[in-house]
DNA sequence: CTAAATTCTGGCCATGCGGTCAAAAAATCA
DNA sequence: TGATTTTTTGACCGCATGGCCAGAATTTAG
């Protein structure tokens, strides 16, 4: 009776720990399966049994490799997430200002929207609607802590070396990141949108809203 | 058998032409009780049955008053919204210069948000979740047309004036109503935020993104 | 090749959903 | 008052959902 079957039974576990490659590429399969069913039909609309259509598979199979539909969901959340910070993080990095750097943000986040609609559609829906058993928002604003952080960071950084003036960094990491992430959503309403246009407009409103009084 | 019981039996109907008053009234507290169960469970979450069981009645009484869960959401959003747009309007209005009227609106808007705290969450769940029969979004983006255009018109008046430089437009409205968006949003994650401080840095942000070189 | 472990299938379950309805209750009318 | 209309109730329907599981198929190990 020992050895139950359950690839997915060590619950709570964040790495992915000893897992058989074949396990690895159905997890893969089912996530990107579910990417594509949010996307087009929405959270609500999403079901495992639909998932598992897209996938060419059996409903059963998801609840084979995945503890439930919320660990499915909490899965398609890291790995968007993580696969889009390792796109964004180096392209601020490597910039001589931070304006540059804001710039570089901006832009290079228009530039991954383009190739990862589906995924950051996902996103969305994951965030605004999965919600923990007792009914609250399982991934609430507090979820987006580091985004805000990293975004203040920076402009600290501008406002240490001058060339930013003084104001109210949270503010502006807030509003920034909110910029950037309707900036997707309008394309998505408008797909003939020119995104880098757009996204070159946002760069120069920020930075003039930002800009030292004396700098030009 | 004529005239069988559907007080709300006159579809697409805009107007609500000759409603009694009680059914008037049981209209409202239906739609209230809407709203607190959205704020509270999410859209997903408010079904007919916990409506109903908010507003004190049986389920069946929200089929009688209202063509059905859909008409019902439509009519929340409708009721929170023409509230809100009549509240901003005059405030933006009767400002002498545009500078004066964008950031009347954002400050009016904070203050709106104050007291309006689960109307605002309802209708942001409907517009993110409500959909038509055949899956697609029932509130696309497209639905923030007449604001768009609004602020729009706001940020050209300021151009012609020379208040403000050159920008597009367009993508200044989008990101304007986004970070007000936003701004509430994060207000509702920490509650303990100073939300008219943040209305002040962030029309001080935007003023001074679209502020023409010259006027200091 | 055989045995054991892993993976998959397809049907089943309880639950909650939106919606419907006959009948009861309440309000209105004559 | 009694007759008629409006409103409410509570039970019920069909359906889709997430989850479960016995057994079959497949892969891996000895």
């Amino acid at each position: 009776m020992r050895s139950k079957n359950q690839p997915s039974g060590r619950k709570s576990d964040g790495g992915q720990g000893d897992r058989s490659f074949i396990e690895q590429a159905r997890r893969a399969q089912i996530i990107a399966a579910a990417i594509g069913a949010i996307a087009e039909l929405g959270f609500a609309g999403a079901s495992l049994a639909r998932i598992a259509e897209r996938a060419g598979i059996s409903k059963g199979v998801i609840s084979y490799h995945f503890a439930g539909k919320d660990e499915l969901m909490e899965q398609v959340v890291e790995r968007i997430y993580t696969d889009a910070a390792e796109h964004t993080a180096p392209l601020v990095a490597e910039q001589a200002t931070v304006a540059a750097s804001v710039r570089a943000h901006i832009l290079g986040a228009a530039e991954y929207m383009r190739g990862h609609r589906d995924q950051l559609i996902a996103l969305g829906e994951i965030f605004n609607n999965l919600r923990t058993p007792d009914g609250k928002p399982r991934f609430g604003a507090h979820s987006s802590e580091p985004l805000y952080q990293a975004l203040e960071a920076l402009y600290r950084a501008g406002q240490a070396s001058g060339e930013f003036r003084a104001f109210d960094t949270r503010v502006m990491a807030v509003t920034h990141q909110a910029a950037v992430d309707t900036m997707f959503g309008y394309w998505t309403a408008y797909p003939e949108h020119d995104l880098e246009a757009h996204a070159r407009q946002l760069a120069d409103l920020l930075l003039n809203g930002v800009r030292a009084p004396g700098a030009d």
